[in-house]
DNA sequence: ACCTGAACACCGTTCAAGT
DNA sequence: ACCTGAACACCGTTCAAGT
């Protein structure tokens, strides 16, 4: 996705390259108008469940536009004003959820930027993933074999044991340990039971 | 830090840029040797004190390596052949504390995938923010003043309570936030108590 | 074995000029 | 108001050639 450049831009439309910068004042606006716009796209289903199924309909709302996006996070992640433009558009549904779970201000904040950072580190790690499916898995095996045998004793053994690490969702995974985290934050807050 | 380049690198060490070439076979290959370097110097204290310890000391740790070395993250969650390299080398200690925490090897995976993606976007988020201290904090707030009054009410709202959120400390906070969610898996997981 | 230099196919951005 | 074209200062990489 280099493929996003001003010029080849200038081609597709037809037009002179240096055109777009009368509209926009550089390539960064470019992007930061992109993030716009793909955000805008992101629907998370307001209210309905729990805390804890809008908190996960949420990651599964921004996994996908990551999924349909790749690169985008990476792009986002790159540049302030974007990771601005995606937070202030994304966040609202997420703090909504945190706060429906109970939580004082500072732990919604909190929460939220473990919630995102997590999901975009996930997004990332996903998106340069050398092949799908394992999630590099296997690849993570061979280069554990091309080094000697007796380094890396512990991810050899751990991860010689693995049972089928196909069939489950890594992404779902983390969240609902990140879930359960939360709902230990909640009780420690609140001072009754709700 | 598009400061590395063939060119610059080559005339920073007083030789034609295409020297490289007899060396590496790319650019590619360059920055897969200075992660690899980088990595080999993040040491995190084996063994003593509890598994969440040992797992807060790991943050701590790779924090460290990243505010040492912004862009870095970018480098290595851009390249798959990068994350492997960096992962290998990274996981030993983290793989060590989970095993001691009492997890099934499935758990080990996946919690410090967990740990590694959260890790990861933090870094990410930390490496490209405006200012630091208030981790954008403040242009978040300045960003929602731009939009229309009536948009993004959850986040006025929370932003609008927020205490001091200078004083803390938002990654020990995620971090804090894993580990309670990982006590969970244990106690879930773990026939009697240990 | 190691380095050089010219060349190729690209970038983003500027600035004066055209319609 | 909107687009063009030449130019500037860069990229990574190739390939034949030098020592």
């Amino acid at each position: 996705m280099e493929a996003l450049s001003m010029r080849r831009l200038g081609a597709t439309l037809g037009v002179d390259p240096m055109a777009i910068y009368y509209h926009l004042p550089g390539k960064r606006a470019l992007i930061r108008r992109v993030v716009e716009s793909v955000f805008a796209t992101m629907s998370v289903p307001e209210d309905g469940g729990t805390w804890q199924d809008r908190v996960r309909a949420w990651g599964a709302a921004y996994r996908q536009l990551a999924l349909a996006h790749p690169n985008l996070v990476l792009q986002i992640v790159t540049d302030p004003a974007a990771i601005l433009v995606a937070a202030v558009q994304a966040n609202e549904a997420l703090y909504a959820a945190l706060e429906a779970a109970g939580l004082p201000p500072e732990a919604v904040v909190g929460a939220a930027d473990l919630v995102v950072d997590y999901v975009n580190g996930f997004a990332l790690a996903q998106a340069s993933a050398p092949a799908a499916g394992t999630e590099s898995m296997r690849s993570l095996v061979a280069e554990l074999q091309r080094r000697p045998a007796e380094a890396f004793p512990v991810q050899r053994r751990v991860l010689g044991e693995h049972p089928d690490v196909e069939g489950r969702d890594s992404f779902r995974f983390g969240l609902d340990v990140i879930i359960a985290g939360i709902e230990g934050l909640r009780s420690r807050s609140t001072a009754g039971r709700q």
